[in-house]
RNA sequence: GGCCCGUUGGUGAAGCGGUUCAACACACCAGCCUUUCACGCUGGCAUGCAGGGGUUCGAAUCCCCUACGGGUCACCA
């Protein structure tokens, strides 16, 4: 049997880390298995259904380069892909379980239950429905609906037998009937619950295997009740752990202490690749002879993957790996790439475009300039967006001097350092890193100082910090003018 | 509160009854490389696997209890 798997969102905002993890698992497992991975909108919710959710959504994944291999833009022989477009599929389904009694019309309203969920509490019980609706005889049920009453349908969980299913990562689970409440299955504009459309919907789209948050754990046996009072067969499931924050709880949308939503890894120059890469060791690590790697494209991910590798625990979402995860890919990719998924954050930079302009570089001197600086800051980016705070070093007029640089300014060499290497830069016929290289071996000569003490100074005194490329590149970068100026600042400040 | 699930270092994790079992990676610290910085490289970093009981010749690995954490209890998904 091929494997068929999906991912189900609910079109409500952005495409979520979460959301983007647990897509990226059934793509795996799909691809890995040469099965099928399908995209549905689970779009039950008209309330909280956002317009352009869906295209953000389908944006986000082509991005991360998720594709499926039947969805609402693709289609599919399964079709449609989208919930409330299917509501006509779902309504013989409903009448079914209603003619066989084993749903019935729901009269109550929102207050009575509100109530009856507030008493139990008070009372010191679980809140459920009591279940009276169940007991209306034919007669009263069609009074009510003449009326026009507006009702739910609620499922009727009757019998005391556990219910049980397997879940790929946790094992053997059961609940107990006692402890589900008849639930609402159809809603009283007519539109069925999530728990109903996703039931009917992995049943005829013949899903094999339901991949999805642990959140879903407890609502499963409604769906297990559900296959099985329609007469499908139950697929299998696997409920991933959940991502936390740092804090161990889960996030929540209004969390800004952490970067949610994958849009703005986009926007701020993570590559798919990278952001898929940790995503997958989110939960899960390949084990084996793998055990030792941490960088994994996403070919290597299919070959890898298995649903029994993945933990249980939930994941606490960390930034810092990722970002390093980030740099390594950055780090791996040629130089050109580099340039050119630069080139947008520097198009838009006006103090870089400012700098070129001044700097009086035609287009082919700007592009060469921008290439010299990528490839200096490339092994020092996390993130392409980096790009435009590394280059403030060069475009900046001042340099900004920090606490760790001004603490090697007051050392005792610097005038006698500074003095030497002005000197040695203005009689430089030829401004290249190669003639500054000899400048300041000169100017070691000159003063006796070396190593750190030769070269802090001098690095403090143009650049403002203490770190930083290559100080012969940056010397060069700078421009003999900006080198001398920042010179003389400093000068005044230590003199006085 | 009921029902579920979980608990290996600051973080991700390996380990699935016994030949270094506490890998590997991030972070951190130290050293090397570099006449500086960054990159890179090397090393350090859990005496104990939440705690307590068992089972066993032997447990992080199996069972039970407790604690703690999380999820879920909607006409939301």
């Amino acid at each position: 049997m091929t494997v068929r798997v999906r991912f189900a969102p609910s079109p409500t905002g952005h495409l979520h880390i979460g959301g983007a993890r647990t897509a990226l698992f059934n793509y795996l497992f799909a691809k890995k298995l040469g099965g099928s991975y399908i995209l549905r909108i689970e779009d039950t919710d008209t309330l909280r259904n956002k317009d352009d959710a869906e295209e953000k959504l389908i944006r986000a994944f082509r991005w991360l380069g998720l594709t499926w291999d039947e969805g609402p833009d693709v289609g599919g022989d399964y079709g449609p892909y989208r919930s409330m477009e299917r509501l006509d599929t779902y309504q013989p389904f409903l009448d079914k379980l209603v003619s066989e009694e084993k749903a019935y019309p729901c009269f109550c309203t929102k207050e009575e239950l509100e109530a009856e969920r507030e008493a139990a509490q008070q009372n010191g019980q679980t809140p459920r429905y009591s279940g009276k609706c169940r007991h209306l005889t034919k007669e009263q049920v069609q009074a009510k609906i003449d009326a026009n009453i507006p009702y739910v349908i609620r499922f009727a969980v009757t019998g005391d037998n556990e219910i049980q299913f397997q879940d790929h990562i946790r094992g053997d689970m059961s609940f107990q009937r006692a402890d589900i409440e008849d639930f609402v299955i159809c809603k009283s504009d007519g539109v069925p619950t999530y728990h109903f459309a996703v039931t009917i919907d992995d049943s005829l789209m013949e899903i094999t295997h339901v991949i999805r948050g642990e959140e879903h754990l407890s609502n499963t046996p409604k769906h297990v009740l559900l296959f099985e009072a329609i007469g499908a067969p139950v697929p299998e499931f696997a409920h991933i752990p959940l991502i936390l924050n740092e804090n161990g709880k889960k996030l929540s949308k209004r969390d800004e202490t952490i970067l949610q939503f994958i849009e703005q890894y986009h926007d701020l120059g993570y590559l798919p690749d990278a952001v898929n890469n940790y995503l997958a060791l989110l939960g899960w690590s390949p084990g084996g002879e793998y055990n030792e790697e941490e960088i994994f494209s996403l070919d290597k991910l299919i070959q890898l993957f298995s649903l029994d590798r993945i933990n249980k625990a939930g994941a606490i979402f960390n930034q810092e790996k990722l970002s390093w995860v980030n740099s390594q890919y950055i780090k791996a990719i040629e130089l050109d790439t580099l340039i050119v998924l630069c080139k947008p954050y520097l198009e838009n930079d006006k103090e870089y475009q400012e700098y070129l302009r001044q700097n009086e570089l035609d287009e082919e001197e700007a592009n060469e300039r921008t290439r010299e600086l990528v490839a200096l800051f490339q092994t020092g980016m996390s993130r392409i967006s980096d790009i435009v705070p590394l280059i403030k070093l060069f475009t900046s007029e001042n340099a900004l001097y920090d606490e760790e640089a001004n603490q090697v300014l007051i050392q005792e060499q610097v005038p006698a350092v500074l003095t030497s290497f002005a000197t040695k830069i203005n009689e430089l016929a030829e401004y290249t890193p190669s003639e500054i290289k000899k400048a300041l071996k000169a100017v070691q000569k000159e003063t006796g100082y070396k190593g750190k003490q030769l070269f802090m100074p001098i690095r403090a005194t143009t650049t403002g910090q203490v770190h930083g490329p290559d100080l012969n590149q940056t010397l060069y970068l700078l421009g003999k003018e900006k080198v001398l100026s920042r010179v003389n600042h400093v000068q005044k400040q230590v003199v006085s």
